[in-house]
DNA sequence: GCGGAAGTACTCGGATACCCACTGTCCGAGTAGGGAGGG
DNA sequence: CCCTCCCTACTCGGACAGTGGGTATCCGAGTACTTCCGC
């Protein structure tokens, strides 16, 4: 089981986005350019992360894409399901159902109930998801501005400001 | 992002496996027989279970599975991950190190420090460990006691002692 | 009747095909900016 | 000089192939039981 590689692209490029001034919008492409992966797959990932409203879109020239929100209201669960999808990573067939000793009554009173393996998975799935939901963007950002040197995050943001 | 059918399985049969008198082993064809899966693939998953030292297998006619260890030595993360692999669920791809302007000093200080990104999908995924870590397979057989009519577990029980 | 050895049937374990989803790529629809022309 | 219209170039958005891991399956190696034969 693993993540897509869009999940890392993703967070990523909203980190970036975060520090990209009101007004300005940076293209797919500069994105793809600045962190080394390719342009039209990485725009299938941005894509979601629009539909999913957390970034926005525009178009023709001087377009590109912009945070939706303020970076305090955006989440790592957020970016990470927008890309994933909310379902969670255990899923239930319900193989007790197959069990051949019992009843058609004794199933359905079996099935009625939740699976008890599936209710530690989904416990687990949860605290994972607990997690995500805590950590937002500003504090991204605010880790990166202690623990970055600030003349290579001014030089990083001067190289986008070039291309936008 | 998914586990494997194969996770699912190999929980359900441990539960199955810690509840069999010692002394007797449960062949993989039963095991498969009761929970409605495909035989051999089912064995793929024991056989994982058994190199990671969970199960034992023995040979031979009135051969099959066993519990290596005691159901409370037994956690779920133990189960998962000697299906799935120890690997976090996030890979770092360290594409801080395609940034187009840093010089090569500049890239090496980077990444001489870890990605604040990474640490985040890190400490989400040990959360996530730490849970499954939490909760072991004598827990399991508790709670089923305590949520499963006695009658119906009995008959799952006597069902499987009818052919080992 | 008893001991031993061979045969058999059952088990696990590894090696081999198939298929879907992730990855990667391409092209079309739409828009905003810029330039030319007219008033 | 200014306004309007058109054109161009750039953007996003959805549709189309390639590949690796998960899924499913088969067959061989090894063992314990059973049975038969000799003593």
């Amino acid at each position: 089981m693993q993540l897509k590689n869009q999940v890392e692209w993703a967070l990523h490029c909203c980190s970036v986005l975060a520090a990209v001034p009101e007004g300005k919008a940076v293209p797919a492409s500069v994105l793809a350019e600045f962190h080394g992966v390719p342009k039209d797959y990485l725009a299938k990932a941005l894509q979601n992360l629009a539909q999913a409203g957390i970034i926005i879109g525009t178009l023709g020239p001087s377009g590109g894409y912009r945070l939706a929100n303020d970076p305090a209201d955006v989440s790592f669960l957020d970016i990470i399901e927008a890309i994933e999808g909310q379902r969670s990573t255990f899923v239930c067939n319900g193989i007790r159902r197959n069990n051949p000793c019992l009843t058609g009554d004794e199933k359905r009173c079996t099935m009625a109930q939740p699976c008890v393996v599936a209710k530690v998975m989904w416990d687990a799935d949860e605290a994972w998801r607990n997690h995500l939901r805590s950590v937002r963007l500003s504090d991204l950002l605010k880790t990166l501005s202690d623990e970055v040197p600030t003349d290579i995050l001014d030089k990083g943001k001067a190289w986008m400001l070039d291309r936008c």
